[in-house]
DNA sequence: ACCACCATGTAAACGGTTACATGATTAC
DNA sequence: GTAATCATGTAACCGTTTACATGGTGGT
C-alpha cells in the first residue's frame, strides 16, 4: 500500500488536483499517513499512465493551469483489489520513544524539553481529530460516515491515551534520569567511558 | 535517526553481535521501531568504518565465527550528539486505518476479518509489553529503569487504548458499511461507477 | 518587503525491505 | 525429514524525502 493507492482512495470522494489531494491527506489521514508533493505528483503521473485515473487541464486566470484528476472504472477496480489484498498493518516509528528510552544519556532539562515538545505537538492534533470524531465531517465537505468516525475516534482514543500518559509520567521520567545522572553517569567528559 | 543510531544505543547496554542486536530491537523497541538484518549488518559495517564501534571475532566450535561489537568513546559521543539534536517525532503508518477509512468499498465480512486480525496481532503484543511495564526488565538481563518503564508503560497505555477502541467499535463499523453496501454501493459489477 | 498560499514538477539522495547465498546444530 | 535457531553478509529494488526550479496572488 503506497501513495498511489491513497490517491485512488481520495479520488473516490470526487475529482481533485494534486495540490488538493495533499490537503485531503492532511485532513483525513493526518494521524496515520502522510505524503509530500514529491511522492504525490509522480504517483498521479504513473496512475495516469496506467489508465487508473484521467487528467484534464483546467485553465485559470491569474494562476497556472490546474490538473484535475478523476478515477476511472479501472482505477476503482484496482483500488478495491488492492484493499482486498492488503494485510492490516499498523507501524509506529517513534524517535520520541527512542529518545525516552535513552533519556539517561541526556541532561534532565533536555528530557523535559523533549517531552514538552511532544505534548505541544499532540495537543492541537488531538483537538482537531476530536472535532472529526463527532459527527463533523472534514472541512472539504466530505460527510461523516461510519468509516470516518471510526478512524477519527480511533485517533482520538489513541492520541488521548498517549497525551494522558506522558503528562502523568513526565515527572517520573525526568526525575528518574536525574538520579542516574547524579549517581553513576556524569553529564560528559568528567568520567571515562 | 536511523538504524545506526539504534545500534549505538543498544551497545551502551553491553557488547553484542549483529544477531543479538536484532533480538534486542525486537524486545526493547518492539512497538515503535523495527529493523531487519538487511539494515543492521550494513549499519554495523559502516559504524566500524567510522570508528564508532569496534569489532572482534570470536571463534566458536560448531558454529560460524561471531563478530562481537563494542561501543567506542567516539561512538558514545556520536550517540549523545545525535540524541541531543533529534527532534521528537512520532509517526504512524497504518494500513489498518486506511482499510477502515475505505471500509465501505469492501464486503462487510472482510471488514470484520480485518478488524479481527488486527485485534489478534495486538493482543499478544500488549501482553508482552505489559510485563515490561511492571518492574520486569527485558529477558536479556537489562534491568528496568525509569526509561524502560516509561516506554513500556507508554506502549501499554496506547496499545491498550487502541485495543479497547476497536473492540468497542467493531460492530459499529461493520454494520455501518453493511448499510451503505445495501443502499447505495452494490458489491461489484452490479451497478455502474 | 516578506510571507503564505496556489500550483506543478524533477532529480538525487537516502534508507529500508526483500531475496539470495551459505551452512552447521538441535529439537520434533 | 523438516523446521527453527544461530550466524553473516550482499545486491537489487522500492518508495519516500529533500532540495531544486518556477511564478503569480493576496495579505500584513
Amino acid at each position: 500500500m503506497d501513495v498511489k493507492t491513497l490517491c485512488l482512495g481520495v479520488l473516490t470522494e470526487g475529482d481533485q488536483t494534486g495540490y488538493e489531494i495533499k490537503r485531503s491527506f492532511e485532513q483525513a489521514f493526518n494521524h496515520f499517513f502522510s505524503a509530500g508533493f514529491g511522492s504525490i505528483y509522480p504517483a498521479l503521473a504513473e496512475l495516469t499512465r496506467r489508465g487508473l485515473v484521467t487528467c484534464r487541464s483546467v485553465e485559470q486566470e491569474k494562476r497556472p493551469d490546474k490538473k484535475v484528476y478523476s478515477l476511472t472504472p479501472a482505477g476503482h477496480a484496482a483500488l478495491v483489489a488492492e484493499l482486498m489484498t492488503t494485510p492490516p498493518r499498523h507501524k509506529v516509528r517513534s524517535e520520541f520513544l527512542v529518545l525516552a528510552y535513552f533519556a539517561h544519556l541526556l541532561p534532565p532539562a533536555q528530557v523535559a524539553a523533549i517531552v514538552d515538545r511532544m505534548i505541544a505537538t499532540w495537543e492541537p492534533l488531538l483537538a482537531e481529530i476530536s472535532t472529526y470524531a463527532e459527527g463533523e465531517g472534514c472541512p472539504a465537505g466530505v460527510p461523516a460516515t461510519a468509516s470516518t468516525c471510526f478512524v477519527a475516534g480511533f485517533g482520538r482514543a489513541v492520541l488521548g491515551a498517549a497525551l494522558d500518559y506522558v503528562q502523568a509520567h513526565r515527572r517520573e521520567l525526568v526525575e528518574g534520569v536525574a538520579e542516574i545522572d547524579a549517581t553513576s553517569e556524569p553529564p560528559m567528559a568528567l568520567a571515562g567511558d
